[in-house]
DNA sequence: TAATTTTTTTAGGCTAACCTAAAAAAATTA
DNA sequence: TAATTTTTTTAGGTTAGCCTAAAAAAATTA
């Protein structure tokens, strides 16, 4: 087994989240950008990633996880997502005040912790956020939702995760009753700025395209 | 508010674990013995708590808290003890296999998040191992026992707590039936080595001077 | 294709937390 | 009190993870 320290989980996740189907590599810059760091400090943690076999880099050709960083990584959104549920069934968190802190939880390391608390909340299948939770042996099955901001007029269906987990958007979501389980029915799309039209509650609310985009819907 | 490093936390801890009364000034080595490090990188790291007027540092005379210092080793002393409580209550751990987690989990920084869980887990005094839990103004009552090297031929009382947390220790308790809430009374004391014969469930057990010197009776 | 821009890497430095070896101070023993 | 031992500090060095500035490579535009 090998260890990873706190810096270099999240480099996996993010090279993790930044590959949307596997294989298509990830842009240094693209890390850099997504832990808010600099293009050097990215470079020397490359190498580091490479050296341990968690990552296929090669020089100015962006990166790919291998088979045994792409398990370390999952393992991490594993723990996250586990955390997340916690903190809302168990200790009455808001899905809009669990993501900074299961940021931090997830790092530790305890096979038996994680285990046992998946079994304590009882196996779900999803975080706060509509975001699968992978299980034990990291089988990790994305469901296939569309963005509100990729639905057809008349299109019908039901709220069922977020792409943005920032506290700013999730406590807009709910404070427009947009959350998750309630269904909704494209009224209109606006071609102008991209904004959208939709049924809710059987009342009609307008969203920018930026929120249609992170609103992830089961059709 | 200051902030303290995972490192530093420890420690703040192992400091205040070090002088049982307060005002007793704890040593270099002591400190580094405790944190298994060497004496010159507890020098470095007194240096910088002193600069953080965490700790009251005068060269070759040793430590003590400052009333800052004293909270903050208070506060993460409470987040340990809180983990274990709901390791051991709500996910099933045993005694024994708790403390190595807590002592990470301890660094985990989150007000709401620790006084959620001590709602959730309905206020607990004691943690696992006896320990008296800090309320969160940080107020702490330690409460009067005394080890079984202590007691006189005769003399009853409950178990009530243990000084050493090892599992290798923890788990030779339980299996010899030494856990907490039994009633033992003290039949005979060999003075040659130490060793000291009780009843607990009515049958006589003989224990070692170091075993004795480590379970903490309510007389 | 040549020039320019963008991306990425390298070079060299910083800080936190550690280390060993040597020096200095304090405590103990003779 | 002097000599010796123990404790503590200092000096100098390492590694992880970060930084800025400069160099090199790749991509884009003319
Ligand atoms: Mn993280
Ligand atoms: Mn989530
Ligand atoms: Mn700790
Ligand atoms: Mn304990």
């Amino acid at each position: 087994m090998i260890t990873t320290s706190f810096t270099e989980e999240n480099y996996l996740k993010a090279i993790f989240h930044l590959s949307p189907q596997e294989a298509e590599a990830v842009s240094t810059n693209a890390i850099a950008e997504a832990l808010q760091t600099k293009a050097a400090s990215v470079t020397d943690m490359l190498k580091k990633l490479a050296d341990k076999n968690l990552i296929n880099y090669v020089k100015y050709q962006g990166v790919t996880l291998t088979d045994i960083g792409q398990q370390a990584a999952i393992n991490i959104i594993r723990k996250h997502r586990l955390w997340e549920v916690f903190l809302v069934d168990k200790l009455n968190f808001k899905w809009d005040e669990v993501h900074e802190l299961a940021e931090d939880l997830e790092h530790i390391n305890s096979t038996k912790l994680i285990d046992s608390l998946e079994v304590f909340l009882g196996f779900p299948k999803v975080d706060p956020h509509g975001d699968p939770i992978p299980d034990k042996n990291g089988v990790l099955k994305e469901p296939a939702l569309v963005p509100v901001s990729k639905m057809n007029i008349n299109q019908t269906g039901i709220i069922s995760g977020v792409k943005e987990h920032s506290t700013l958007f999730l406590n807009y979501l709910e404070k427009a009753g947009l959350v998750l389980g309630k269904q909704v029915k494209v009224q209109d799309l606006i071609e102008f700025d991209g904004s959208v039209i939709i049924a809710l509650d059987k009342q009609l609310l307008t969203i920018s395209r930026d929120v249609a985009k992170n609103i992830l819907i089961a059709v």
